[in-house]
RNA sequence: GGUCCUUUGGCCGAGUGGCUAGGCAAAGCUCUGCAAAAGCUUCUACAGCGGUUCGAAUCCGCUAGGGACCUCCA
């Protein structure tokens, strides 16, 4: 069975097929650095990481290339166009470089907090002007746009007469031929639906470029376009992004393209839905975003605590990437308890042992599931990126591991080749494929030392039925927030809160 | 207004026409010095109406609610 993905351009699951097999070239689009991340741009991130790391498991070379813009686009408020990266430095009174690294090395931080794999490149808008220039007069020289006072149009009427401009997002070329809102440059368009190439700066604009057509700055789509061209070629296997970009922003990039490389730039589109919060999408327009440090620390009217990148990760991952995600305190706390439990599991699986056991003892009804479960782990991965079902089916397991730990379950009831494949496969999904990781902060030596003497001490308090004393070390603990807990047989486990 | 999507049990969330996903919460029980975990059991839903079908959460139609995009947006 092959790996299948859902085209959204197409608009079906279709088999993938690199065009170079054994390699595959990946463009996903990246933040805008004017400010900090919030959930929502967590989402496709997270999505297209497990996505990276499950294509390099099946033995891929991966190119991966997701982009850092930092160069402002338009924020079009009533008719004035304003770069938003020159507006918000003045607000908060730095250099636009200055704020585009602070943004840039907080969106670093988060990345890493939640695991996610760096992708192999991560090229910046300004760092690419001059690819962005030159693909501008290569579509100017090809005859599909127009220089109107400095600024540079794409001809969209022309493009949707020779190419199905519109088709990605579903969209009819004579209905935004009529829409009918004001914005900026409009009056410069020779049609609605034409968007920028170059934009022509006014004199306070602060982040400009000499360009063949004045000074002035690159529209947002193009350096999607110069930058994937430059480092994924003409042609490259998978672009991915949210769902709201599809229009304008990756209709735009196909026309770019295109034009420019005379073929159809990208094999399969790949989209994220939004994640939302009461049914509405999270975003800074509607003024309901939850910062990734809010996030982190609990420090948001909307959350009774902290919650660590690990629960996100698994909140994300519990649903299917093109499902809206409805956020909520709740839903998070619900995350963070199954994420704990599964991942107490699948410790306790790697500690288990196979027993000798041979075909008499083996509970092959049992040993039948277990193989049947942890076979689907590929099944429902090359399904789409199927991650809930993959959860799903390790969560059947868990109740089997534990009781095979308390001996409720006799250890020698599947066989040793069973275990081993659990064991093995556990790890690849759990970790290597889906990115989580343990949320222990107790990896330090001299710490486990001193919780080892500690359990010592209590276990000889116990013998010697001296509860006072046991109960003194176990409370004490949980104050300092290590959790004690009595196993059966008398060993004791812990873990930090 | 145009285009499209969505509506699943207390909450979140999978669902390819037939064979109860899963998680959280709740209740009961078991284990246990106590506790916490853990295990077992219970809770069987698909917005409404109509249609297709032997059979529909799943396909079709209508109605109602919610949402996305059309403008910066993950």
């Amino acid at each position: 069975m092959s790996l299948k993905v859902y085209n959204s351009y197409t608009r079906q699951k279709e088999v993938f097929e690199s065009i170079t097999p054994g390699h595959v070239g990946m463009y996903v689009c990246g933040p805008t650095v004017s400010g900090e991340s919030h959930l929502g741009h967590a989402r496709p991130y997270i999505t297209f990481d497990v996505l990276y790391r499950y294509l390099t498991h099946l033995g891929n070379k991966v190119r991966y290339v997701r982009n850092i813009t930092d160069a402002g686009h338009f924020e079009e408020e009533g008719r004035e166009a304003e770069d938003k990266i020159s507006k918000k430095a003045i607000l908060e009174k730095l250099e636009p470089m200055e704020l585009v690294t602070k943004y840039t090395n907080l969106y670093h931080w988060a990345m890493k907090q939640f695991n996610t794999v760096d992708p192999s490149i991560e090229p910046t808008a300004t760092g690419h002007i001059v690819e962005q220039i030159n693909m501008i007069e290569k579509i100017i020289s090809e005859g599909y746009a127009y220089e109107v006072n400095g600024s540079v149009y794409f001809d969209v009427k022309k493009y949707a007469a020779n190419y199905d401009y519109g088709k990605l997002s579903g969209r009819v070329i004579d209905d935004l031929l009529e829409t009918t809102r004001e914005l900026d440059g409009q009056e410069e368009k020779r049609d609605r639906a034409d968007f920028a190439l170059w934009k022509h700066a006014a004199p306070e604009h602060i982040m400009r470029w000499k360009s063949p057509w004045g000074e002035g700055f690159p529209g947002w789509h193009i350096e999607c376009s110069a930058m994937a061209t430059k480092y994924l070629g003409a042609a490259f296997d998978i672009h991915g992004g949210g769902m709201d970009l599809q229009f304008p922003h990756h209709e735009s990039e196909i026309a770019q393209s295109t034009i420019c490389n005379h073929q159809n730039p990208v094999r399969y589109w790949m989209h994220n839905n939004m994640i939302t919060i009461n049914g509405r999408k999270m975003g800074k327009s509607y003024n309901n975003v939850i910062k990734l440090t809010e996030l982190f620390s609990g420090d948001h009217p909307l959350l009774s605590q902290a919650f660590h990148p690990m629960t996100v990760r698994f909140f994300i991952l519990q649903s299917h990437y093109r499902s809206t995600l409805d956020f909520s305190n709740d839903a998070l706390a619900a995350s963070e308890k199954a994420f704990k439990r599964l991942w107490e599991a699948y410790e306790i699986l790697q500690k288990l042992v196979p027993a000798d056991s041979n075909d008499d003892v083996i509970d092959k009804e049992l040993d039948a599931k277990i193989v049947k479960w942890v076979a689907e782990f590929k099944e429902f991965m090359d399904d789409d990126i199927s991650t809930p079902k993959i959860l799903a089916n390790m969560f059947e397991m868990a109740p089997i591991i534990n009781s095979m730990k308390d001996g409720l379950i006799p250890s020698d009831s599947i066989s040793a080749a069973t275990l081993l494949q659990m064991k093995d496969q556990f790890k690849i999904y759990l970790e290597d494929i889906m990115g989580l990781q343990s949320v222990s902060v107790s990896n330090n030596e001299a710490f486990k030392a001193v919780m080892q003497l500690l359990v010592d001490i209590r276990k000889e308090a116990k013998t010697k039925k001296d509860f006072a004393t046991s109960d003194k070390i176990r409370n004490q603990l949980a104050e300092a927030g290590i959790l004690l807990k009595d196993e059966k047989g008398g060993e004791m486990s812990w873990s930090v809160e």
